[in-house]
DNA sequence: TTCATATACGAAATCGTTTACGTCACTTTG
DNA sequence: CAAAGTGACGTAAACGATTTCGTATATGAA
């Protein structure tokens, strides 16, 4: 059913069959109803791409999903970021289009993106640090916004981002108040701006609180469960280990309670963790007292958050970049303890 | 830069330059070339609205993804699945809209899929028995290929899906062999068609080898880690407890790995385990030797397999549903061992 | 030379919308 | 009562491709 139809079978033109559905108020309250009644019953609704020419836009945001080339690996947010995002999509008629990428050939797909006019605006996923991508969306005119940030950048762009700094200056605090002076990092892939405000944050309080931070406590790879156990499983061999460990997400953290136990040690005691956990559908930190003690934020609210402000800016094309900075809460759960004396 | 653009440039009628480039036979390679090389260099590549509009194809596939209402859970295998479909869609020049819907208004999408003529196809995500969205899409004549299928539903249907009944099968008969008798089950929510198979061959081959399959060892819920650990701890507490489990994925295998280690037992020794394990990029099992035994078959791969079906099927329109059942590995690993001595 | 046949290109319709202008019949106003 | 609004609708031109017919020139055959 398309809009000819309607207009033959309604004794309309098409003009006014696309007026009344739209709501504009030269048309009559007696016609429109009669529109919409129609329109009801034939399911008709308009063809995105007719639509999508006739306005100039696409209705349509992209989302870039880099997959690292090296090791296939999908950051495991991305399925709640995007059902947070979808929300809002769909509440204002947008669509969502995915392209999955290899990080090498990313350019390439923003500019045909661009070229073939298939979205409003885009939304960037996993920023690095000095991350091209700011600059070449700027230059080529695609309203974006970056899920993170890019340390580095100095032009302004729009963001989310959970302040990360200051979630990992706080589970350190909490270790240190616990008496731990030994405390190890496993981070996400260095070259992840999320990874390294987490580190600054993690190394600004140890030294804060004069503690030398000790480079063989200190990893960060690709976040699978696991580097979580082979780390883990590196850093208690060593003759001082560690007390306690800050891991950077959840899946990070069952590897290492895989290697605290196989090592015979008990979590929360012997060993403390702290992780950061971005509240996945699927790995829920545990019920009412959470399995691990945890800085906390919600990366699907963060996709509701991102789309909002996407749109918002596509709305009005001449605002300034926005920002929002979430917080972590910090859960205390059964993974955190007392400095133990070795 | 479009058409009328490049084609005031070349002095060329919009035709040619469109023949040039879709390798039309009835244009000059001198022009040809020198189109292209136009087109290149003004990164021109056509509005995929304008020309979905001319070709009535939408050169696009829809992504349907069901999140349950309840607990807002959403698949994890979800980004591994559209990460090998996506790589299909690309290399055959479609992009992939994604729609997050909640299980309730499912109907409703697919119709306004169809409505708009976005997308060319669609794939069913989470099939559930006598899914009624098969009938659907037969119905409003969208091509679709399921992953996974739906017993109970009679008409013909394009999927491809793992043969959990086999996979369940060789598991349990795995452990029979190792002498164990009382093993237990931790499956996906009933209603999911998966489930339902892996239940059949499971208890199939338990009953084949005169064991009486118990309730108090079959559990089904959505796939946490949190409920594989709750089921777990629950099935410990048992008088006559498993001394072997199945699970229908590495996350609840995780949590069931949890329960196992706080009651004090050990895995492969006291507990045997052996889990599904679709491969997700995060969540690998193990490096050389597996961490557990698990039947594999990747999720990944599926995506790949299953786009291709799909878009096989919209360029042959009146091509027979086609189907194909992957076959999952049986990897050994250190989470099984003889069945101990109660 | 003339007619048929390629070869290489162009004009214009088409896809399904939106939207800038008309238009026409009624009020309303001075 | 004529001019000026206003309310309700229609005409036709976009939007940016593809595609169906043409058409002009060159080539070959009769």
């Amino acid at each position: 059913m398309n809009l000819k139809q309607l207009s033959l079978e309604l004794g309309l033109s098409q003009t006014t069959i696309s007026r009344a559905l739209n709501g504009f108020p030269e048309v009559s309250e007696a016609t429109r109803n009669r529109v919409q009644l129609a329109a009801d019953r034939h399911q008709y609704s308009p063809s995105t791409r007719a639509k999508g020419l006739a306005t100039g836009k696409a209705l349509a945001i992209g989302h870039v999903i880099p997959v690292s080339t090296k090791h296939e690996t999908m950051n495991p947010i991305f399925g709640d970021f995007i059902a947070g995002a979808g929300e809002t999509y769909s509440r204002n008629g947008y669509e969502m289009l995915l392209s999955i990428v290899d990080d090498q050939s990313e350019d390439d797909i923003y500019r045909a993106l661009k070229a073939r006019r298939s979205v409003d605006g885009v939304v960037v996923h996993g920023p690095r640090m000095d991350d091209p991508r700011i600059a070449l969306l700027n230059e080529i005119g695609l309203p974006f916004v970056v899920h993170g940030r890019a340390s580095g950048v100095t032009a302004p762009y729009s963001w989310v981002d959970v302040n990360n700094r200051r979630a990992f200056n706080r589970a350190a605090d909490f270790l240190i108040d616990l008496g731990h002076r030994r405390i190890g990092l496993i981070n996400g892939l260095e070259g992840m701006d999320f990874a390294h405000r987490r580190r600054n944050g993690y190394m600004d309080t140890l030294t804060a609180n004069g503690i030398a931070a000790d480079p063989a406590l200190m990893r960060s790879g690709e976040m699978t469960e696991e580097f979580g156990y082979t780390s883990t499983r590196d850093m208690l061999a060593l003759r001082d280990r560690p007390t306690a460990l800050m891991t950077s997400s959840m899946i990070l953290a069952m590897g290492t309670r895989r290697a605290i136990e196989e090592a015979g040690l008990t979590i929360g005691r012997d060993v403390s963790v702290i992780t950061h956990d971005d509240e996945l559908s699927y790995l829920r930190n545990g019920g009412d007292v959470p399995i691990f003690t945890a800085t906390r934020s919600s990366v699907r609210d963060a996709g509701r958050r991102l789309a909002e402000m996407l749109l918002a800016g596509i709305a009005n094309p001449f605002s300034q970049p926005q920002t929002e900075l979430l917080e972590a809460e910090l859960m205390v759960g059964q993974s955190t303890g007392p400095a133990p004396h070795l």
